[in-house]
DNA sequence: ACCTGAACACCGTTCAAGT
DNA sequence: ACCTGAACACCGTTCAAGT
C-alpha cells in the first residue's frame, strides 16, 4: 500500500477500469486489454476487477457502452436521405476516436440509450423512403456495420504494431509486383492506392455517400 | 503410438492441420481454435504444428485462403454493374460457408491468386465506371468489406454458443420492449426483424443489390 | 526432415478468506 | 461492500533433444 497508489486511485469503479480498457486499446489493440493488466495498471488484484466486472466479456461491452456514450444524435431535419447520411455520420464520428473497439458496438448498440435512438432515426427515414419493416431493420444493421467497416478498414486504421503492418504492405507490395502487366493493369496501377488511402475525411464521405446513394437507388426502384 | 493414432494420420502436412482449424472454427467459433487442442485431435505434440507453421497467425492465415481457395471467378461478361455485382455475390457464396473465419479473408485477399484476380476484375469495373484509381481502390476494399459483413451479420450468423445468442436476443427484446412506444415506434414494430432475418438468401442478395445501386448512383453523379 | 519433452511466461476465472 | 491470496485449467512459444 505504496502512498504513490492510494493518491492515484482512491477506489476502483466501472468508469476507472473502462477509461483503461479504452487507452489500452486504443495504443495497443484489443488483445492488449487483459484483466491482469489492468489490474497491475490500476494497481489492483487481478480478481478485484471480479468485483466491478461479472466477466471479460461483460468489461468489453462496458468498454463499447463507453464509445457510444460519445454519440451524438444529429438534428432531425430534411429529407430522409440526409436524416440518415447525418446519423451514420455521427455513428462514424463517434466510433473514429477507437478504431480497434468500433467491432464490439455491433453487439452494444440496441443496448445503448444513445445507440437505440440512433437506431429509431434510421429505422424512420427508411420506412419512410419506402422499404419494408424486414428491409427497413436489415439496412439499419447494414449502416451500423458499415460505419464500423469503414472506421476499422485496413486502408485507415493504422492502430496495432507498425512493423506488423508494413510486413503485411510490403508482401502484398511485393505480390502485386510479381503479376504479369498485361493481366492485371488495374492492380498494378493501383497497388498504393490499394495499400493506404490519402485523405481520410475524403474516405469516410465517399462511404457514407456510397451508402445513402444505394438507398435513394433501392428506393427509386420500389417505387417504379 | 497406438494403432488408431498411425491409421487415422499417417503424416501431419499444412493442409491436414488447417482444415481442422476449419471444422473446429465453423463449428465452435475462431476462438475454438488453438495449437494445443489441434494438436491432440490430429494425435500429436503441440511443437509438431510449429514445423509446418511459423506461428497461429501463419496457421489462421493458411486457413483463411483455404475459404478463398474455393473461390470461383464469375465469367466476365455484361455491364460493369453486373460484372462487380458477380465478383461479390462470388465473394459472398465463397465466404458463406464459412462466417466464423471470413473475417480473416480480409488480410488476405491481396495475397491469394484468386483473391488478386477478382480484384482485379473488381477494379477494371470500377475504373469502366468513372472512379478515380483512389476511389476504385477504396470501394474495391468496401466491396471486400460489405461481403464479409453480410456473411458475418447479426441477423446471419447463427455459429457461436446457441444460449449465448440467446440471451443476447432476449437482453435486447426486453429492453425494446421497456421503452415507451410513442417515441420509439418503428423500433417497436421492427424489433422482431432486427433479431433475426427471416431468408438469409434474400438478405445477401438485398445486400449486394444495394452496394451496385450505390456504386451506380455515384458513377452517374460523376458524369453530371 | 519431422517430431517430442520440458519449461516459460502468460491468460481468465473460481473459491475461500480477509477487512 | 470491496478487495486479497492461492489455486486451477488453460494459452502461445522457445529451446534442446530425439529419430
Amino acid at each position: 500500500v505504496s502512498p504513490t497508489k492510494t493518491a492515484t486511485r482512491g477506489q476502483l469503479s466501472r468508469a476507472l477500469v473502462v477509461d483503461r480498457a479504452l487507452v489500452i486499446a486504443d495504443a495497443e489493440g484489443l488483445e492488449a486489454v487483459t484483466i491482469r493488466r489492468l489490474a497491475t495498471e490500476l494497481d489492483v488484484t487481478p480478481m478485484a476487477l471480479y468485483w466491478h466486472f461479472r466477466t471479460k466479456d461483460d468489461l468489453l461491452a462496458g468498454t463499447a457502452d463507453r464509445v457510444l456514450d460519445e454519440l451524438a444524435i444529429p438534428p432531425d431535419t430534411g429529407s430522409w436521405a440526409s436524416r440518415i447520411q447525418a446519423a451514420i455520420t455521427a455513428l462514424v464520428e463517434a466510433l473514429r476516436p477507437h478504431p480497434q473497439v468500433a467491432m464490439l458496438v455491433a453487439h452494444r448498440i440496441l443496448l445503448h440509450p444513445t445507440g437505440l435512438a440512433l437506431t429509431e432515426t434510421a429505422l424512420a427515414c427508411l420506412s419512410e423512403a419506402g422499404f419494408t419493416p424486414a428491409e427497413s431493420a436489415q439496412m439499419a444493421e447494414h449502416a451500423l456495420q458499415t460505419a464500423i467497416m469503414l472506421v476499422t478498414g485496413n486502408q485507415v486504421d493504422d492502430s496495432g504494431s507498425v512493423e506488423q503492418r508494413d510486413g503485411e504492405i510490403a508482401a502484398k507490395t511485393a505480390m502485386i509486383a510479381s503479376l504479369p502487366a498485361d493481366q492485371y493493369p488495374h492492380l498494378k496501377l493501383m497497388a498504393a492506392d490499394l495499400m493506404q488511402c490519402q485523405d481520410v475525411d475524403q474516405f469516410f464521405a465517399l462511404g457514407v455517400e456510397h451508402f445513402v446513394a444505394g438507398l435513394q437507388g433501392l428506393a427509386a426502384a420500389r417505387r417504379a
